[in-house]
DNA sequence: AATGAATGAGGCTTCATTCAT
DNA sequence: GATGAATGAAGCCTCATTCAT
């Protein structure tokens, strides 16, 4: 594996566990097998690569998004097919995720800004999933921006509180995932 | 105003402006307009005074769901007012909040430790309180630990997405809120 | 002795002896006693300590000019005397002296601005004194910038290979300045 | 041109615009189109390239002074040739002769030594024309070494000021030369 | 000869904490 | 209780130099 990819990996692990000010470079660096001067050949300095993992993540997620949003099956399908894709990314990228969705926000005022940032453009592409929804007269309750607010905040939790801590496998999350969409949808419905 | 509150005052707004790390002890007596050495005459560490934060924070929304879980009231009453009361606590009590629900989790692996050991209590609680709605053949989704998942992860990300970022009067987030509870509760009824 | 002013001493030694970049702060602190952390209580930098030393020697050598640009004396008195005068300052002085005179402008790009900077002022001053001498018809040679040029150089360098030296006594260089000054003034005369 | 001479001039250029210290072997070798390896294949060290251009640029200054204290000219038109020749050369190695005049002597101990080592040559020269001078009765003011301070001085002065600075074009900068030049001899006979 | 990735020593700076007054 | 100067450990980063290809 190449040198930059080492230290990626490194680097995403590390991160994930330990928060970004109590991840070092030499952390980072000693996981790898290199040299802290290694480390500065690949990238410019700890925030930089701290900031192409959430740049990594955050268009993983749009390009998922924008693949479901053009697609043109019944939209509750393709809500609750995007859920499922969506944890199913995540399961695999379990220490970025965590990054993303939760260290990111809370590091400082210029990270805040960058996640409020990566995050708008992915509440509305599932914004204009949802208003399909309420134009082709599937929902009765039109708010489209109060519905990307439960469908979100509902994946957030689930990733932290059972993706996250491993308290069930992949299956299981996704079976239980499956319900709360349907409960959130027959809600939205009715 | 006494020194001690004056210090927690400061801590308060700084940490939440800037994140644990970014704010520095020097930070918080400069804007307390006290001495460093001061500042370790009331607390114990940087970390100390964080930890009263965050206990001062959970106290109050325990204290807030153990109240509304004693009363006798309709279930779906006892859930909408008690969201719509944690909204107004939280408005009160921004940036304390958010660094309990937002800072926390990410900063290092013993914050996150104790941001899950906090939140325990409140879920425990609120799941009381889903179970009783269960129990009394209120709710036809029999699932109380998911039903919590979606109503705490709405509740998050309307804080974050609404309340921290003023992007609205408190009567407008109140009004959201009161809607999207009636849709995620006619989700679980139906 | 204030913990200051040792820092301004260690300082002045080792920038005059190691030269900038070879002077560390950590030397610095060694020298004057001190913890590195103190270093920057007083100072925000090691370039800022080393610009207060040069702010400081041109100020003093500024104000010694001023002085004589002020005397009604005859004009080849008031060079003389302000040449043996500068020989004494620059004496008690030698490592800043040193370091304004022939560090600065080799150190890099914004030293040697800052250089020509305040050496702009000392050749404003002096070139006033040699003008008035011009315009009471002392002088047949009339170019007062190339005058200044002559004396500006030779002042430089028996400092340079004199005084920093310790090749020869203050009296010894004071009497050979003298003789100096007094064959450049005789020259411009006739 | 051959790669060891592409890596003196990028050297040469880079020294004397920033410095000994801000020079860093990448800023030579990129400016030099060369990868990092290759300067090593040249020059044992960063000190060695540098010490090789200063012994150019002294022997240089060495041969044009041994060159003129072997002509049987009359004495002032010796030194006035050699001083209008000394800026000539001046002029067109401006780098190095900057590097030479007024980085090496501030850099750091080591190379103070070897400036005054180098130096010592060029003033020793200068010394037997001006005592031929004094010797043959040519000047009333027989102190050698103090005639040359005045001289050397003044070329160093007048390189500094205007020869470095493109204050002024080559012939002007050699008529003022020949003028200060008149005006020490001047006084020096009288 | 040429490359350029890798090294690692070491410098500057920050900041939580201590302690004498 | 309050002060604030002093501490020193530790982190980020730079850069001259090496070496396998």
């Amino acid at each position: 594996m190449d040198t930059r990819k080492k230290l990626i990996n490194s680097a995403k692990r590390l991160f994930s566990k330990k928060g970004y000010y109590e991840t070092k470079v030499s952390d980072i660096v000693a996981d790898a097998g290199l040299s802290q001067g290694t480390f500065y050949i690949y990238f410019k300095s700890k925030e930089d690569i701290f900031k192409e993992l959430v740049k990594d993540m955050s268009e993983k997620i749009i390009r998922l998004l924008k693949e479901y949003a053009s697609k043109e099956d019944d939209i509750e399908t393709i809500i609750k097919n995007a859920t499922l894709d969506f944890f199913r990314i995540m399961y695999e990228e379990k220490p970025i995720a965590y990054i993303f969705m939760f260290q990111l926000i809370g590091i400082n005022e210029e990270f805040r800004k960058l996640y409020f940032d990566k995050n708008r453009r992915v509440r509305e592409l599932l914004n204009n999933i949802v208003k399909k929804g309420i134009e082709k007269g599937n929902f009765s309750y039109k708010n489209a921006e109060n519905i990307v607010n439960i469908l979100m905040g509902y994946v957030r939790i689930v990733y932290l509180e059972y993706l996250l801590k491993d308290k069930a496998s992949l299956d299981e999350i996704l079976n239980m995932v499956n319900e709360g969409i349907d409960v959130i949808l027959k809600g939205v419905k009715t």
